[in-house]
DNA sequence: CAATTGCTAAACATGT
DNA sequence: TACATGTTTAGCAATT
């Protein structure tokens, strides 16, 4: 080929400005953690250290939880709230107020908010059980004592305070039942899985209905172990149901006592008025603080709440909009509740594992509800990517809220801006092969630009083929069947992915009998990503929020790293077993996610999930070189890295080059 | 601050 | 001619 072309007199392009601006934002909002101090440290054993530190991340996530459910951060809990512990700088640091819906958006990566949102139902439902249980005992207690003061007692001037306590408490709870209804019907208007969304409601409902009290007390004093046992089923979500009453009760405004249940927003109307009676501390409404609606993206203000409720009807009504952002926030939330599950569980087993409990199951190699979680996300991404309108073509073009373009995807949105930049799976480990299962419903559904580097998405590509070639057309194809972001803006990442395969050495191109076929150079590839996995903890921080592993740990890992947290520091840690097609490794804890060493995912797809418990505990420094008794590549890699003992040069998605192409 | 990396845009060449 | 495929250059931004 002969190629005159290098004379190439080009205009400067003027139209590049506009776009490259936007990427700046997509990074700003993550977790600026200030100077961290070690004062934690204090004189604490490892192990309350580890709990001490546990206990704050999940205090945290709790929070944020209650916050994210109550659907808007109220300045006025974060406050008031259960944490009577002195709080040391880094969980001040990671203070809810920090955290907004949008960072954590920005945080997360889009596929585990997709995924994980999805389990959080169950878990919500689950608080709502445990709690109205102890409601109900609670009353059921009441009138216990009551029964037995009627007997002992017998005058009635007691009584009638017990009696007048007991309905309080009575009509309290019908209230809190109610109000949860209502947030369960608001979640359903926007998209609960049908069978889930029944489930709850009849659930709910049945453990509600205030003539079944009777009866569900006389079943409670019967069953009452039930909450023991959910109370010990490794949530350890007691404090936090405690929080949630408290603060529900605190926050519940009479006005919603007699909303009807029909509807959320006609009740939210039927409250206008008579809600004016001690609300002026709690917020009379939900939506409504500090003189602007807190509807997500929206931020109006209204001088008083009748102003507001007709804002809110006339902005807010139920439309495509509204239903997608509740969507969103339902996903927030539920995003939210899955951490807290997995954090708890985790720490756990933690603790159990350093109280030497050595029988002990490691529950924290899978989180009871991937399996609904896929399946949710199947169904949810399925039901919602294409029937809504999707914002306007341009690849960066920003996306607001306010578009009709519903904020479903602005959790997208955000991943949507701007170039890709360093994406994870070419800096530290993700394995993109491992990111991709995991993530492949919602990378396929959902508007979402994939966190990886064109190359490592074109040698994704190549290598998953059996012959580990691919025609360039078999490329785009590739792209998008896997991503519906690639479904669009094909000008731009059709050309962006031939830049890639002529650019890079690592991709070689084949004359074929059928035409030119493109392969990967496993070698060049790695040769060509410079390793380095320094122990910093910017490096670390990098790598966990890049891995998109949320806000939660984004900012727990920020404390965690300056405390030197064994686990987050040692880089060699664990090995996980991912494969490009084991859905069942999930991304749900900081090891399983950063060091997905050697799981080389595209060429050797097995390693079984139970090297990976069997390895957990291997909390090594630098052990040597990741696990030997995986499979081939491990040879490999030692020799092709001499480096393997250096925490350092770990290169992290390991791939093992060799065994294959010319 | 310089070098590197990644993304986008675009011009151009070649083949069908 | 139009389009697909490749190659190359350039500018920008983020990261190292």
């Amino acid at each position: 080929m002969v190629e005159s072309a290098s004379e190439t007199i080009r205009s400067s392009p003027a139209n590049q400005n506009g776009v490259n601006n936007l990427n700046s934002q997509s990074d700003g909002g993550g977790v600026r953690e200030g100077s961290a101090s070690s004062e934690t440290n204090g004189e604490m054993s490892p192990v309350d250290l580890l709990h001490f530190q546990q206990q704050q991340a999940l205090q945290v996530a709790r929070q944020i939880l209650l916050q994210q459910a109550s659907g808007l951060s109220s300045p006025s809990i974060n406050d008031s709230k259960q944490s009577s512990v002195q709080v040391p700088v880094s969980v001040a640091m990671m203070s809810p107020q920090m955290i907004t819906p949008q960072q954590m958006q920005q945080i997360l990566s889009p596929p585990q908010l997709q995924a994980l949102l999805q389990q959080q139902q169950a878990v919500m439902l689950q608080q709502l059980q445990e709690y109205y249980k102890k409601q109900q005992e609670q009353l059921h207690l009441q009138l216990l004592t009551q029964q037995q003061a009627t007997k002992q007692q017998v005058k009635e001037q007691s009584l009638g305070n017990k009696q007048l306590a007991f309905q309080q408490q009575l009509l309290q709870m019908q209230q809190l039942q109610q109000q949860h209804l209502l947030n369960l019907q608001r979640q359903g208007l926007v998209g609960m899985g049908p069978s889930q969304g029944a489930m709850a409601l009849q659930s709910l409902t049945q453990a509600m209905c205030p003539s079944d009290l009777q009866q569900l007390w006389k079943e409670m004093t019967t069953n009452q172990h039930t909450e023991d046992i959910i109370k010990h089923e490794g949530l350890d979500l007691s404090t936090a149901t405690t929080n949630s009453t408290s603060y529900t009760t605190a926050k519940m405004s009479p006005s919603l006592s007699h909303l009807s249940l029909s509807n959320g927003q006609s009740s939210m109307l039927t409250s206008r008025r008579d809600s004016s009676s001690h609300e002026d501390h709690c917020g009379p409404h939900p939506l409504y603080g500090h003189g602007e609606c807190k509807w997500p993206g929206c931020e109006a203000l209204c001088e008083d709440l009748g102003q507001f409720l007709k804002h809110l009807n006339t902005e807010h009504a139920l439309d495509d909009r509204s239903t997608a952002q509740c969507r969103v926030q339902m996903q927030v939330v539920q995003q939210l509740e899955i951490q807290l599950t997995k954090e708890s569980e985790r720490l756990q087993a933690m603790m159990a594992h350093l109280h030497m409990r050595p029988s002990e199951p490691k529950p924290f190699s899978q989180p009871l509800n991937l399996v609904s979680s896929a399946t949710l996300t199947k169904s949810c991404s399925d039901t919602y990517p294409d029937g809504l309108p999707h914002p306007p073509t341009s690849a960066t073009a920003p996306i607001t809220p306010l578009r009709q373009g519903p904020s479903v995807i602005s959790s997208s949105t955000l991943h949507n801006m701007g170039p890709i930049r360093r994406r994870n799976s070419d800096k530290f480990c993700t394995p993109i092969s491992s990111e991709l299962a995991q993530n492949h419903e919602f990378y396929k559904n959902a508007d979402v630009r994939p966190p990886f580097t064109y190359a490592s998405l074109i040698r994704q590509a190549i290598l998953e083929t059996p012959d580990r070639q691919l025609t360039l057309n078999e490329i785009y194809n590739w792209f998008t069947r896997m991503f519906a972001y690639f479904r669009r803006n094909t000008a731009t990442w059709k050309n962006a992915v031939r830049h890639n395969l002529s650019l890079h050495k690592c991709f070689v191109r084949v004359e074929n009998v059928k035409g030119a076929v493109w392969t990967v150079d496993e070698q060049e590839y790695q040769k060509r990503r410079p390793p380095k996995m320094t122990g910093s903890p910017t490096l670390v921080k990098n790598m966990i929020s890049g891995l998109g592993y949320g806000v939660l740990n984004a900012s727990y890992q920020a404390a965690l790293a300056e405390s030197n947290f064994p686990l987050l520091n040692s880089p060699t840690l664990v090995n996980t077993s991912t494969s490009s097609t084991s859905l069942h490794v999930a991304h749900d804890d900081v090891s399983s996610t950063v060091e997905q060493v050697n799981s080389n995912g595209s060429n050797s797809p097995r390693l079984s999930p139970h090297q990976y418990s069997h390895q957990i505990h291997v909390n090594v420094k630098e052990e040597p070189a990741e696990s030997e008794d995986d499979n081939r590549p491990v040879s490999h890699l030692a020799t092709t890295n001499q480096n393997v003992m250096l925490p350092d040069e770990q290169d992290p998605e390991e791939e093992l080059p060799m065994e294959d192409l010319p």
